[in-house]
RNA sequence: CGGGGUGUAGCGCAGCCCGGCUAGCGCACCUGGUUUGGGACCAGGGGGUCGGGGGUUCGAAUCCCUCCACCCCGACCA
């Protein structure tokens, strides 16, 4: 492709609208311009990056016997409101206003099961996996990151339909090597966590995730062990006992509202408080107890509750259940009798504080065992950077991370919606049981730019780039010579079926070469007057930025080993 | 949805606080000339609803009201 009738509209000034490199220079090498918020136009030279890591994702679904589909991104509101999923997803997803009953989707788990419903009947039909490479539409409360969290984005999602969960199994494993072959391909640095499946319901998830300040989730990881910091836990010990246990006391503690003002007031040890939350699950009260200033992870809470309508209670609903406001809530003594629930590290725990459920006291020396109910224990903390890894006890690091990709398994929770059901090998009737997984077109590229440029610009590699050698002629326009042996060259590349983009433009050589390293294909191969009297041309190759100066004679097999 | 910020030529910005001649600068663009291996130089030129609407004023990019868009932090997030 010649340059000079090529559209690569490149910026000197950085926008100040962008904030992270990937998207910084999307915008600068013409790649990707801006429509609205959260909606992105992909320039020709950016289009060409999408459709490479289209077709390596096609490739590898292709392998694992992924059958390619396109679905529609209007849907009929009915099927999503059998799931459930109008009111789950709220306001992410997009109604149309001058026509009832159509939404745009932002998935597809619905519709898949839909024509499963309709021609998957037998368990001799599966296994299969279906899966397509399309728009999503998601109304975002707030667009970021540049293409990392857009209203408008392409996603690879595929889903599989088993009539046993051996075979789920089987398909999950096949999804989750198939991934690993895409982003290694892709030549990203990645990493596989443990997740929640949240709203989209299931049993196991998995996220393949990149580390990088860039990131919105926050991943806990240690040799041997990752997770989102939603599910993450850690070997740190349990609270305990202690061989003195007094009897409980109230104590007077009219300034001291939070845990570390009993630390500073009272000189208890932070682990001995037990602080008290009260959350509204489904409208029923349950009091929350932590460790000292452990962070509850709402998560694990959705998660234990089964459900995601959950929320702090207010102040008049605090005094209402436990008699106390915020900074005097504890175990003992509720006002009314309501749900308890701990943390794990409280389990058989004495010589604690925790509030008397009267504003401005707390209990001392209580035993959870002996002066109070807990309902129920479970891991319902954040853990932080340090603690020992379950694994083998080594300190997690805790980085943040973008989400490239997720597995999950979902089960029957939308062929039992949707009844999709299939008779198995004794006749009788159950439901397809389904995984659904999905990979970020756009984060795939923004992902690969965030882990590979410099000050200069991009460094794609060979499997991304838009195109594999660019070709500079140095002041061309300007000597006979030069420029025939540019036109020699293009002409020998184009018919050895290179992708190669010629800047044949009347530009100087700054010009040129700040731009080709801005784009940075992955070899640039500069054709000028210094080098040219002496039968050579020069290569760079822009990841390590090393040069070559070759006679013109040998280009061809220098490039061929380079990029074979 | 809460908090903060921005909106002036295609792009990047100044001017606004403290109202006042024809709204500036750099880049880009057009014409002519000189240059030519790391974002050249000279001369000339085109391009503006100062985000929209309303108001105050003799006079508004500038002050007030209101709406909109975009960015950042938070909330939310399959």
């Amino acid at each position: 492709m010649r340059q000079s009738a090529y559209f690569l509209p490149t910026l000197k000034e950085q926008s100040a609208e962008a904030q992270i490199p990937s998207h910084q220079l999307m915008l600068r090498a013409g790649l990707v311009r801006q429509l609205a918020s959260g909606v992105f136009s992909f320039l020709p030279m950016g289009y060409r990056v999408i459709k490479k890591v289209i077709e390596i994702l096609r490739e590898e679904m292709d392998a694992i016997g992924g059958l390619e589909f396109l679905l529609p991104a209007l849907n009929p509101i009915e099927i999503w409101e059998q799931t459930g999923r109008v009111e789950a997803m709220g306001d992410v997803m997009f109604h149309l206003k001058n026509r009832d009953g159509l939404v745009l989707a932002p998935t597809h788990e619905e519709i898949i099961t839909y024509h499963a419903r309709q021609h998957v009947k037998s368990y001799r039909d599966m296994p299969m996996i279906w899966y397509q490479i399309q728009t999503k539409f998601r109304n975002e409360a707030r667009p970021k990151s540049g293409v990392l969290r857009g209203r408008q984005f392409i996603m690879k999602d595929a889903y599989s339909m088993d009539s046993s969960w051996e075979g789920l199994d089987v398909a999950y494993d096949k999804h989750y090597q198939a991934y690993c072959n895409i982003f290694e391909r892709c030549g990203i640095k990645f990493f596989v966590v443990g997740a929640s499946s949240g709203a989209m319901g299931g049993r196991q998830s998995q996220e393949f995730m990149v580390e990088s300040n860039s990131g919105e989730d926050t991943c806990a990881i240690a040799e041997g062990y990752s997770a989102n910091i939603e599910v993450a836990s850690s070997a740190i010990l349990p609270v305990g006992r202690i061989d003195e246990n007094l009897p409980i006391e109230e104590f007077a503690t009219p300034n001291a509202k939070t845990i570390d003002d009993l630390v500073e007031q009272f000189g208890i040890p932070e682990h001995r408080c037990a602080k008290s939350v009260v959350y509204i699950v489904n409208d029923e009260p349950w009091l929350i107890l932590m460790r000292g200033n452990d962070e509850l992870n709402e998560t694990k809470l959705q998660a234990i509750a089964g459900t995601n309508l959950l929320r702090p209670a207010l102040s008049d609903e605090l005094v209402e259940f436990t008699g106390a406001d915020h900074g005097s809530i504890g175990p003992v003594n509720l006002k009314k009798k309501i749900k308890v629930v701990a943390d794990n590290l409280l389990k058989g725990a004495n010589s604690m504080v925790s509030g008397a459920n009267k504003d401005g006291f707390h209990f001392k020396n209580i035993d959870l065992d002996r002066d109070c109910k807990i309902d129920e224990f479970y891991d319902l903390r954040t853990v932080i950077e340090g603690e020992p890894s379950v694994v083998n006890g080594e300190p997690l690091r805790v980085v943040k991370a973008i989400e490239l990709g997720h597995i999950f398994k979902l089960g029957t929770k939308y062929s039992d919606a949707l009844g999709a059901t299939f008779l198995d090998s004794d006749g009788k009737e159950n439901p397809i049981i389904m995984g659904s997984y999905g990979i970020g077109v756009e984060r795939v590229m923004a992902c690969f730019i965030e882990q590979n440029h410099d000050e200069k610009g991009i460094k794609w590699s060979k499997a991304l780039a838009p195109y594999h050698i660019h070709l500079i002629g140095v002041n061309q326009h300007k000597s006979d010579e030069v420029n025939a042996a540019c036109e020699e060259v293009y002409a020998k590349l184009s018919e050895l079926k290179y992708e190669v983009l010629y800047d044949d433009r009347a530009e100087t050589a700054g010009i040129k070469f700040n731009d080709a390293d801005l784009l940075g294909l992955p070899v640039q191969v500069i054709i000028g007057g210094k080098n040219l009297k002496d039968g050579n041309v020069e290569i760079k190759f822009r990841a390590s930025d090393e040069r070559e100066i070759i006679p013109l004679a040998n280009l061809y097999a220098r490039l061929e080993s380079f990029l074979k």
